[in-house]
DNA sequence: CTGAAAGCGCTAACAC
DNA sequence: GTGTTAGCGCTTTCAG
């Protein structure tokens, strides 16, 4: 049990006393050695390493009425793509001194309300937050805060503040450009959640128009419910392939369905690429080992995690503004 | 742009005045309404949520010596493993009120050091680490602080304070004799990053030890550098096989590796399952919808995560313990 | 370059 | 059940 060392954590005066200097220059020395001698930086130093000082953020957000935080909303954190625009977001802060933290909403409209107030308690530097759709209620709280807030992974809409990311419905139409190009006329959609995942609605919305425009359609679709997942992907091609034999295109709202669908062709002897051609979404690494040819939209998630941050950091310098990503569609 | 807003966040004070009682008042009821009348409790919740009251953690955390924080340090985000785990921990902190925040050490001891010391400052109210072998002024960091701590995946070693995980040794151990009871005795290992992913090792190790009490070794094995990745899996595997045609199974690290290594066999045409016998770790989700037969063993990631953070919050009514899981083995 | 004073917004502890 | 008084440990501000 650790709860015998009931010694008092030390405190900057601890720092200050041993060092032999104020607390002012104590807090000056550890913080960045602005305006503080050489020989006090040191012995400040030496100090606070001697007794194992660890300081209190929460003392110093209270007192410089910002904290050393950046509130990250993302809908899920079992999804890859999130966890790597987290790095992106890790990598950007990182000599920055500031630490991110989480809130999951799992899709939830309040669930993110909720969670944008608790962040805000917490006298963010600034928001990171996924989409560009949140209720009005949320908007308001967000732009109320007077702090910079960054939406991040889409672009399909009006930001708050600054953006990041890409055109959903343009990543659809042009995936359903390419397949047209590539020879493909029998379309089927395989997509879960839709009623909760606004992105991906979005693609599929454009998917579909570029289609239309092209004078196709459609012609088969499943749609799950909850969350995508790879077996879904596998259950619904499975499904989907029964009512439509003919197709010879699928397009899944993910990547995950698609790994899915593949493993179902692979199981099937069912002849990737030439027969029937998959198309996912996200460019996720699976699917350049997967051994299928799987179409796929490729999203710079890192780089999208990496630019909102420094929009945030950056924000006394430059105003902020929209930074927009190309996916790169790329065949199997 | 929202710099606009600089009206002065609204306080307590406010809330207070606007209720018509005492901050004092205000405070108890915005918490838990224990000691307040009903009148009042209502009276400040319309007032709260009128004036768009969202409280301050630095105050709170100062004034009551305590924040709402669980420190979360994990090796690796992008491992969908660590997503579960802190799935986990999410849904036990579900109605406490308590806010996990991360800290992604990347397998390395140092930058562990710096995020314990970080999350220190927070004064969170516990904290919860991977692993069981923290260098030791990381583990006096800990035990100084006097917070619960609940290291987890890993039972192979001395905890700290808590403990919620699993033997890697005796996963290791326990896989090699359910190989050999499947009839193999031509043994690879394929693994990446040992030199960093501390339990690897130990599974390796008891993988390696079960074989010698059979009067059995590794054949041959190809360690990788870095992190593990279905790509490293795939191109480790074919050179493990070109160096060891005669394999009749390979142990990888994880089942990132593992599914690798089943890609290299369905594109080559090689009889999973019976010529070769592939087993991973971890047992994730993919492997159920691969189309061949992949052993693993299931580690309880969520539990131990559920586990971990209820650990940390009946702290003060049950003592720490050690609580241990068997991952299961299953066949594809 | 350094220090003293005055809070930041909240809650623990004690009165009433 | 409610209010008052003191801080929590740090940084801002303003003098030196």
């Amino acid at each position: 049990m650790s709860s015998m060392s009931e010694k008092r954590r030390s405190t900057l005066a601890d720092v200050a006393a041993a060092a032999g200097v104020s607390k002012m220059t104590a807090s000056r020395a550890l913080r960045g050695a602005v305006d503080v001698s050489a020989t006090n930086v040191e012995k400040v130093r030496n100090a606070a390493r001697d007794i194992g000082y660890v300081g209190n953020h929460a003392a110093s957000s209270l007192s410089g009425q910002r904290s050393a935080l950046i509130g990250v909303v993302v809908p899920s954190i079992e999804n890859i793509v999130f966890a790597e625009v987290f790095s992106g977001i890790a990598e950007g802060l990182d000599q920055s001194g500031i630490q991110p933290f989480f809130g999951v909403t799992d899709y939830s409209a309040e669930r993110e309300n909720e969670i944008v107030r608790k962040m805000l308690s917490w006298n963010p530097r600034g928001l990171i937050i996924t989409g560009l759709d949140q209720p009005e209620d949320t908007k308001n709280l967000l732009r109320d805060s007077g702090l910079p807030v960054v939406q991040i992974m889409d672009l399909d809409g009006t930001p708050i503040d600054g953006c990041v990311g890409f055109s959903h419905r343009k990543a659809g139409e042009a995936m359903a450009q390419a397949l047209i190009d590539a020879g493909r006329r029998e379309f089927g959609c395989v997509a879960c959640g839709l009623d909760r995942d606004i992105r991906a609605k979005k693609r599929i919305a454009g998917f579909e128009a570029q289609l239309r425009k092209n004078r196709l359609s459609l012609i088969g679709q499943k749609i799950g419910d909850g969350a995508s997942s790879i077996t879904k992907g596998r259950v619904l091609t499975e499904k989907i392939l029964a009512e439509h034999p003919d197709l010879d295109c699928i397009y899944y709202s993910n990547d995950d369905l698609a790994t899915g669908g593949a493993f179902h062709c692979i199981a099937n002897d069912i002849d990737v690429g030439n027969v029937l051609m998959l198309a996912g979404f996200n460019g996720l690494d699976i699917l350049t080992d997967i051994p299928v040819k799987v179409a796929t939209s490729h999203t710079p998630r890192r780089q999208i995690g990496y630019t909102a941050v420094k929009m945030i950091l950056d924000r006394d310098i430059t105003p902020m503004t929209v930074t927009t990503f190309v996916p790169s569609i790329k065949f199997g």
